[in-house]
DNA sequence: AAAATATGTCAATATGGCTGACGTAAATTT
DNA sequence: AAATTTACGTCAGCCATATTGACATATTTT
């Protein structure tokens, strides 16, 4: 029998339950910290006229100069066409500098100028912040369980290479 | 004096260093995490014609059977004509359904519908498994802190609403 | 000399954000 | 009853960021 008889053919209206799944908790907790957790970097590259892109190659630059642009490529997930464009414009504007390979001069090796160094770590302070406020709420034992949960959300085949980049 | 002197003006080859700034470990591992949790779906909605935006709204539609579009603003933080093209297109190839509010008929509460529930499911499935080997190894306080920290990431002014989405 | 590699570039396309302005129906307030 | 506010939609245009595919160049490797 249909339960909404006469009433016309209906959606649902029982909701997918978070205490049924309870992986959905995570997932959404997921959701809304990263959506809070890049809003101040958004808002502080308005006044450059950069995006999220942008935040994103000035940072791992700063984190390792003279990285090859595949090895960016790779961490990014992007094609070299996405990169191309963002990173000509941080070049153009004097935040990157690139320089041919000492050993292989194919290569284009990025590294940040003073002003790009001075850029990334104005992005990077709100979310220091961020983090700092939340692991001092948080036991070792808990800021242990934080850091391992993210690293297995990881894909398994990235791990030994995320392992690489930010430490053991 | 200067530590290139002859070589040409310098770009910094001195690495910002996640040993002294030890949030930059978790920054960069929300950052590979949440890379990695969105691949699998995102090559799902591939196969639909659609993209993240339509994921978003069609998980929260499932979550929240009758949520009002303002609601489902408030959750996403994009304007209403953003989500306008999105939703329509989930309309129009009935994964969502609009119905007028009982009481108040200005509303458009949203519903999934069957086909709706099921692509729900389907984006949901991947992003369940791999929340469930993570929190398979860890141990209960470590599942804690995975979750205290990700609350505690949202932005505070938001954590009250996060908690009655997602349960206590 | 030939092949492979690292990178860049041109062109076209799609997605998903944004702002601003305007419209309509329904509820609420005066 | 009239005026105002609210909930929502829509039109138009703009921008950022991603994609694929093809081709170019310099350099290194075989």
């Amino acid at each position: 029998m249909n339960r909404d008889a006469g009433v016309r053919k209906s959606p649902l209206a029982e909701p997918l339950s978070a205490e049924e799944r309870p992986e959905i908790r995570y997932i959404e907790l997921l959701f809304f910290a990263y959506r809070d957790f890049i809003s101040d970097p958004d808002a502080a590259l308005l006044s450059y006229g950069f995006g999220r892109a942008h935040h994103r190659v000035i940072h791992f630059v700063n984190r390792h100069p003279g990285i090859r642009v595949a090895d960016l490529l790779d961490i990014l997930k992007i094609t070299k066409q996405s990169l191309g464009r963002v990173l000509k414009q941080l070049v153009d504007t004097g935040f990157v500098e690139q320089r041919p390979g000492p050993v292989d001069r194919r290569q284009r090796l990025l590294y940040p100028t003073e002003a790009g160094r001075a850029l990334a770590l104005r992005l990077l302070d709100p979310q220091e912040r961020r983090i700092e406020a939340a692991l001092s709420s948080l036991s070792p034992p808990e800021r242990a369980g934080a850091e391992r949960f993210l690293r297995l959300i990881v894909d398994e085949s990235e791990r030994d290479k995320v392992a690489q980049l930010i430490g053991r």
